[in-house]
DNA sequence: CTGAAAGCGCTTACAG
DNA sequence: CTGAAAGCGCTTACAG
């Protein structure tokens, strides 16, 4: 029972049972003989630790099957790592075009996604802002530019910088990368106008603000050239395929000499179609279509769609790069990017 | 110079300068006169929280827009409450559709989700494990049966339950939900003999693990009716609508009296339907369609096209579920939920 | 029903 | 190039 004795047998002190048995950090400074800062540095500036430390590291991470804990490493930086991106739905793939461009910006500087549906409903999106607000993340990829006060409200007060997509604001202030939708409504109905089509309809449904833009600038081109806008059929449910059949038939009924279609997204020209065929209706000799968005089946059906391609990719990519350059602390050189837009013309007009 | 005195001015402790600036559960629990404790007892658990004192707290969380954070909470309660799910594409609406059964059963729960694309690729698929395990996810949502060694060492040895869907694992050890990819094709083939087709073809794109099954049940159909298997045109690229058309093109060519073809999806299906229509075949009277998924086109198509229809919201509902089953420590009745498929029979057949 | 103490596993801000 | 100390903002495990 000497000193020397007590010492070594001195109590541990009492382990607290929370221990979750994770390797953490400090296992692998052990493992590897030097301090935890250091394997930090090894993980995050390797070229600050000497060669042979960090090969000690890397053995040791290897050997304990090490796993760093982003919660730990976001609490202790306030830093997330994480890009909050909202759209309206995942079952239209104009936006799964979107979130590949910000992931192929993004992904690489190894930013995690936190992706929201808000299935077109403003609240839901609001709501959506408020839960994901948790995660801190470091900037938001929004949809649209009509955000309701409140989750603005909620972003300038957690100084989260926000990109807006699919739209442009008139104001510098706000952040958005998109395009006229409005115009673009224009370029079709100018088209069908050139081509000589007298009773140019409209069909849509979801309709987003997007969509009621699209519809304006449609209508407005139709007036100028003293057309009737009118003819049109639009329902507020969520769009389909089939749905393009169904509006088509409503319109035909309330509109038989309608002789050409703008449909507001390219399942409802498919569905159009498709019913034109079943009725034995020739495209576009006896009707016209106009899609919109240019997805991947508008070029090669038969005939092929006229569509207005959009750069959604281009869109997703683009609001990335400028939410980067916020990040960085620099100031975008542009905070309102208009990509444009193309109008395919193809066989269907 | 008194003691008192001394002491009402002593040193504030030195303040680390890594102050955030956020509202905490402190200020929260002081802005409310409770501890801490309290606070974080009334967001979990409110029930044990006074009614009075219950008042106080949310009105001190309205009153400092206070957001709990998520990264402090995941650190200190070992739970992340994030599911991770990775699916092969998001380009490919199937998965799309599953995510929407994984959230209607998750989402309320009150469960985030990391989600990540594979590529189809099973490096990326195992890099992609990793890369979410430092998230601390509290499961996993996997695609297929194939996962590689690495992946499968990393998620046993953090204990991190993982369902794989859209195939059926022999072992009971793997939980799986979703279908025989063989019989399926199977049925296909069972149906065009049935129908009386002579020389069916098989065209397919993107060989992944469930594709490749579909073909075999398909080859073993067409051989026990003694019919020749090897009419087929596959492309390892990724697949898509245009693709139909160029594929069904090289079948034509190559086996000019193929007079039916089940294509391995149904993107496929709708550009070949586009191709027959180009060349004046017609179908099903010169060539039968068979698709597989039934997307929300292949019903509403000119003629409607005949497929498979699998359960994918229910795969990702379920596979939820069982893992949902797991996380509460319950045994799930079942380690193998075989939810079979439909063949829905339409006139391109 | 409530609270003081300790700890989760990292990183910051220094000091060498 | 390296490390000891403190802190990020919660929750656990107790004790009352």
């Amino acid at each position: 029972m000497t000193k020397k004795n007590t010492a070594s047998i001195k109590p541990q002190p009492v382990k607290a049972s929370r221990a979750t048995g994770r390797v953490t950090i400090t296992d692998v400074a052990q493992e590897a003989g030097v301090s935890a800062m250091t394997v930090s540095r090894a993980l995050k500036t390797p070229t600050l630790v000497q060669k042979e430390a960090h090969a000690r590291i890397s053995a040791a991470i290897k050997k304990l099957g090490y796993v760093p804990n982003q919660a730990a490493s976001t609490l202790a930086s306030a830093k997330s790592n994480v890009i909050a991106v909202i759209v309206p739905s995942l079952t239209n793939m104009v936006f799964i075009d979107t979130l590949t461009g910000i992931r192929d910006c993004l992904g690489q500087a190894g930013y995690q996604f936190l992706i929201g549906e808000t299935g077109y409903s403003p609240d839901r999106e609001t709501q959506l802002i408020s839960t994901y607000m948790r995660h801190a993340p470091d900037g938001f990829l929004l949809t649209g530019v009509e955000q309701q006060e409140e989750a603005r409200l909620q972003l300038a007060a957690n100084h989260i910088p926000a990109v807006r997509m699919f739209d442009l604001s008139p104001s510098s202030r706000d952040m958005t990368v998109g395009f006229s939708q409005k115009k673009a409504g224009y370029a079709i109905a100018q088209h069908m106008v050139a081509q000589g089509y007298k009773r140019p309809g409209f069909l849509a449904a979801q309709l987003d603000p997007r969509v009621m833009k699209r519809r304006e600038g449609f209508r407005k081109g139709l007036m100028e050239a003293g057309l009737d806008p009118n003819v049109e059929v639009m329902l507020p449910s969520p769009t389909n395929v089939a749905m393009g059949a169904s509006l088509l038939s409503s319109l035909l009924q309330q509109y038989p000499d309608c002789d050409a279609i703008f449909c507001c997204n390219d399942d409802l020209a498919l569905g159009a179609l498709f019913e034109c065929q079943r009725r034995g209706l020739k495209v576009p000799q006896q009707m016209a279509i106009a899609g919109f968005n240019d997805l991947p089946w508008a070029a090669c059906a038969s005939p092929a769609i006229t569509a207005i391609v959009t750069p959604r990719y281009q869109v997703g990519y683009q609001a990335a790069q400028m939410l980067v350059q916020v990040l960085k602390g620099e100031e975008p050189a542009k905070t309102r990017i208009d990509l444009g837009f193309e109008l395919a013309v193809r066989e269907s007009t």
